[in-house]
Order: C-alpha cells, then sequence, then structure tokens
DNA sequence: TAATGTCCTAGGGTTTTCCCTAAGATTTAT
DNA sequence: ATAAATCTTAGGGAAAACCCTAGGACATTA
C-alpha cells in the first residue's frame, strides 16, 4: 500500500523545500525578503549573501535552487556579471532579478545574462512566491508590471537614445577610452594610463563616435548614459 | 510603597510604546523595517504607507512619533519635500530617513529639512532601533557610516558629483548653452542660432565648466544628466 | 549719483578633439 | 594555409574646446 515511490507521498513531501539564497547588501531587503517568505511550507531561505564574494562562496559548498539578486549589488555592473555567472556554473540554479530599476534596457540585459525571472522591489507576497515556484519548476516569471514596461519599451527608447538605439558592440579597448572619457579624463591622461600613444586614444575616440553615430564627446556621454553604458 | 507616580513603574510602562510610520513604497523594505522593529518592546510600527498622500492622511488622523522615510520616495524631490512637510506641521513628530543613497549632499539637504536621523538601507536591527529612540528623546542620530561620507565629503563631491549635488544656478544665457551642448552642437553652430560670436558662447562654456566645478564637456553632460538638468 | 554685482559680449593664445589615412597584430572563416 | 575581418597602433592637419583677460549693459543698493 505505502510503497516507496508513491507520488502522493513525494508531492508533499515536507522535507523537500526549495532553497533559496538572498544575495543583497541593504539588510533591509534581506530581512524583508525573508519575511515575506517565512510563512511558505515549501521555500525556505538558507543563505543570505552581502557580497558578490561570499555569493560565489556559498554556491560552491551548498547546492541552491533558486538565487534572489540584487542586480545594483552594489553596481549594475557586478550584479549582471554575477548573474551570468551563477547561470554558466549551475545551470541547476534559477535566478530572479530583484531590483528597484523598472527600465525596460535593464531587464532585457538582465534576461540575456540567464534570469528566469524579474521583480521589482515593491512586489508583493504572493509574487515573490510564486515567482520562486514558477522559476524552480523550469518557467520564467514576470509580472504584469514588467510585460507593461517592456511593451512601452520601442516608442520610449527610440526617444530618449536620439538616434539608432542599438548598443554597439565596443572592444575592450573602445570601452576602457569610453569609460575614462566618463570619468572626465583627457586623451593625453588615458594615453598615460593605458601606456599607448594619444594618437591611438584618439582613434578609439573617434571609433566610439562612429559606433554610437554621434558627432562630438557631449552626445557620447549623454547617448552612453541613455544606453547605460557608463555610470 | 507603589505609588501611581513612581518612576520605576513608568520607566518599563509596556503601554507606552514609541509610534512608527513607515513611509517606503517598496513592499519589502517595509516588512524588512516591521521585521527588523519586530522583536522591539518599546516599539511598534503602527502605520505603513505607500504613497505620499496616504502619510499625510494618516498623520492627520493618528498621533505618531517617528516617521521611517525613504527619501526616494518616489522620487527624490518628494521625500524631501514631505519631509519638510511633517517637520513643519508635526513638530512632535520626528523624521528618520531611510535610503540607499549614500550621498555626503542628500544627507545635508535631509537634515536641513530637518530630519533628526539618516540611515542606509544596510543598516543594522541595533541601529535601527537605536535611531528611533535617540530621535525620539530629542537626539540625532547619525551612525559611523554616514558621518565618514560627510567627512570625505569636499573630496568626493567636487570629484564625482556621483549623485544629486547641489544645483548651480544658472543664468538664462547658460541654460540656452546648456541644452544645446546636449543637443550635440557645436560652439560655432550655438552662435549662429543665438546671433552673437563664437566668443561669447565659448565665455557661457567656461562659466557652465566652472558653475558645475568639472574640467571638460564630457563630465559636464554627465554631471548635468545626474542633476535631471538637461534630458 | 556713484558703487557694487551680475550678466553678456569678445579677442589672443594654448590645448584637446576630431577627421583622414595606413600599417602591423590577432582572430575567424574558407 | 590563406584570405577576410577586426582590433590596435599611429601621423598630419583642421576644427573645436578651453583659459585668461576685459569692456559695456543693466539692476540693486548706498
Amino acid at each position: 500500500m505505502f510503497t516507496a515511490d508513491s507520488s502522493y507521498f513525494r508531492s508533499v513531501d515536507i522535507n523537500y523545500m526549495i532553497r533559496v539564497l538572498i544575495a543583497d547588501d541593504h539588510n533591509v531587503f534581506v530581512e524583508g525578503i525573508e519575511s515575506l517568505i517565512s510563512g511558505s511550507l515549501d521555500i525556505e531561505v538558507t543563505e543570505r549573501c552581502h557580497t558578490v564574494q561570499s555569493v560565489i562562496e556559498r554556491l560552491s559548498q551548498t547546492a541552491i535552487d533558486v538565487v534572489l539578486l540584487d542586480i545594483s549589488f552594489p553596481y549594475i555592473e557586478d550584479g549582471l556579471g554575477l548573474c551570468e555567472y551563477i547561470v554558466r556554473t549551475y545551470p541547476e540554479t534559477k535566478v530572479v532579478a530583484l531590483t528597484m530599476h523598472d527600465d525596460a534596457s535593464l531587464i532585457k540585459r538582465v534576461v540575456k545574462k540567464g534570469a528566469k525571472g524579474y521583480l521589482l522591489k515593491n512586489t508583493t507576497k504572493t509574487e515573490l512566491l510564486r515567482a520562486i515556484q514558477a522559476v524552480h519548476h523550469e518557467k520564467q516569471y514576470f509580472n504584469q508590471s514588467i510585460t507593461q514596461i517592456l511593451l512601452n519599451d520601442s516608442p520610449k527608447t527610440r526617444r530618449s537614445t536620439a538616434g539608432i538605439g542599438a548598443k554597439p558592440h565596443l572592444s575592450p579597448r573602445e570601452s576602457e577610452v569610453l569609460t575614462r572619457i566618463a570619468q572626465g579624463l583627457t586623451t593625453q591622461q588615458m594615453a598615460t594610463q593605458l601606456f599607448v600613444s594619444a594618437k591611438a586614444i584618439e582613434f578609439h575616440r573617434s571609433s566610439l563616435l562612429m559606433k554610437f553615430g554621434v558627432p562630438n564627446t557631449a552626445l557620447l556621454i549623454k547617448t552612453a548614459m541613455e544606453m547605460q553604458m557608463i555610470d
């Protein structure tokens, strides 16, 4: 009668809980998420990490089903990088991005990096639990407001980027130069920092202008900021 | 022996709790703060508000001792305005600003608006409770990291101006020039549009650089965008 | 009626940015 | 292995940005 492989028993097995890791450097958030989850019967928060490094360590030591990842952790690029790392290194572990940014292009980037869900930090308890369960069952989860944001994307983006709209692909050198321009460095200063001639830097500047389709540094910075390629 | 005005009894009077209102449009935060406070014997969360309007309504109906106010609520200017309103309208109610922004100039602005405390959202339980008790007892509360930020102010703010720093006051001409720079126009093009010599425009450019405290157009655009003075 | 302060206007001269061209190195595809 | 594509490195020369200085217009104040 009560066999070992009874699917009935498996489906209500209280010993199996979805193991969640919270990655956020803001205590209040971690507490809040934990509080929202605490009532759940099939989800448990097993790890809380405040740094990128600790997330990597934890994942190597413990089996985690779902990572709730604050994308600004502490900066957007860090969060995206970490997301990519998790998805690649632990394909079984699903990532749900949890952030305050309701920006369409960011959502797209996060999804590209392999996140299976995206929640805003003003989400509800119901939604949070639903998202965790969904991604754990190989589904994606994006709530209504996210969908809405993506729908409003094209007219919005087209207006603000004043031109081509798609993020150009930058070579490593170009990225370095762009970053330094945004820090206010001159061509000569960059040349010294990067141990090349000023002329080499100047060429990269020109390439940036061409790739972004802008005539000068002013619009380069403006466009790159709108595309969130610098900050 | 047990008289009514026994100061002993008053100090442990479990009937008096510091009444706290949480003003934050992010559910996770509200939950988190409530979770951190829940263990306390002398502090209770009596109200939770997700909009500026509801905060104003609640305050008019209920006596509140301490407001934990998210300054980005939903935008920084709203939070600052609300803070000012609360301080002026209900002098007995103390405001503790709770935010993710660790920007020196913002802290200064918040304090100017009458907030008695300032906490970052990565604060600890101990610190949160201590801050609430401190401001309720007419003291101010700023933790170590805040003090540190204020100490590092001058070098930090002048360099990256990475935030909401003080907006410089621009003359009409300067505003016109700034707008056109952000549109990618050159000095010569602006001169033609505005019927003055290129040299006149160049002077306004210099004034802009000086007023924003930046060395070149790249940082001018970046800073002005961060200050939301162009778009 | 000055005096003070702010804003707009410019010229001279230096530095930085931008455009055109091109060679060597590295990666990718055939 | 060879060709094609991409990236990085520069040079020369023109354009633009930037720094310093200074006169004139206008409003506010003494």
